[in-house]
DNA sequence: ATGACTGCAAAATATTTGCATATTC
DNA sequence: GAATATGCAAATATTTTGCAGTCAT
């Protein structure tokens, strides 16, 4: 909690236990990706006055300070990446989970590509997932 | 416009006037990636009785048929792109513009990865672009 | 004490749905 | 003529804003 108290300071953002809430939980649902109303669901049942006015303008404080980064893939909502070393995206179009994807893209390190600076990449990639698949081969073989 | 007519047949869609408009808008216009209401306003004037309805509808079935893609690299709207050859985007954050990128990213033409099946790829790119950067350095100069 | 943050209510946006009418084949 | 598509109005969903009260330092 200290740690997570001192991430905020470092960037200028006041330790306001909302703002801790809301970064722990991405911390611990680092791996759901989740989505403004699943952040304020969880919140709502231990800070029953929380709002998603809070929750709103912490993630875009979050983003703009660069502790977060939104994740545009499934087009209809956005999901909230706690930012660590870059990384892309998989959607499964079966089960509609998102994960982590570790791909060593040949631009991804680099800070210009055709005369354009870069400043963020993100790579999305749909499908079907290793998980979903193995479960329709499993049917198939019934 | 007979090839477009063709295009709406093939994929089982009925060629309707709007249907066809649209799709002729979004192959002249495929370099701006437009938003909705981009093409609601350059169609309402010739086709006054056209509505968002419509647009939605018939965007939604092109992006069903595989005739469109949509991009979500803004992250507050969704712009449309006519489906060509795999290729990336990058989003100038200065003068907005989205603009296709033609990289040989590693796993584009593959069919898994990790284990999971490829169906579609998006690489965003953000950043300034050549011609921003180009601008800002004029600036300087003076 | 001051400046920043929270959260309610309302406004602004964006998208979908129900349904009567019109259009395509 | 049957099936599908259009487009109006209303319903939903999503996000932002104004503002009064609260909290951190």
């Amino acid at each position: 909690m200290e740690r997570l108290k001192n991430i905020l300071k470092t960037k200028g953002l006041k330790p306001t236990y909302q703002r801790l809430k809301i970064l722990e939980y991405l911390n611990k649902h680092m791996h759901t990706h989740p989505t403004v109303e699943m952040i304020y669901e969880a919140l709502a049942g231990r800070i029953p006055t929380i709002s998603m006015t809070t929750i709103y303008n912490t993630l875009n404080a979050f983003l703009e300070k660069n502790i977060i980064s939104a994740v545009t893939i499934t087009g209809t909502e956005l999901r909230y990446d706690v930012t660590t070393k870059p990384h892309h995206h998989f959607l499964c179009k079966k089960c509609g989970k998102i994960f982590d994807i570790d791909i060593k893209c040949p631009i991804i390190e680099k800070e210009q590509v055709k005369g354009n600076k870069i400043d963020e990449i993100h790579g999305y990639i749909k499908g079907i997932c290793k998980n979903c698949l193995n479960k329709t081969i499993q049917r198939t073989k019934q």
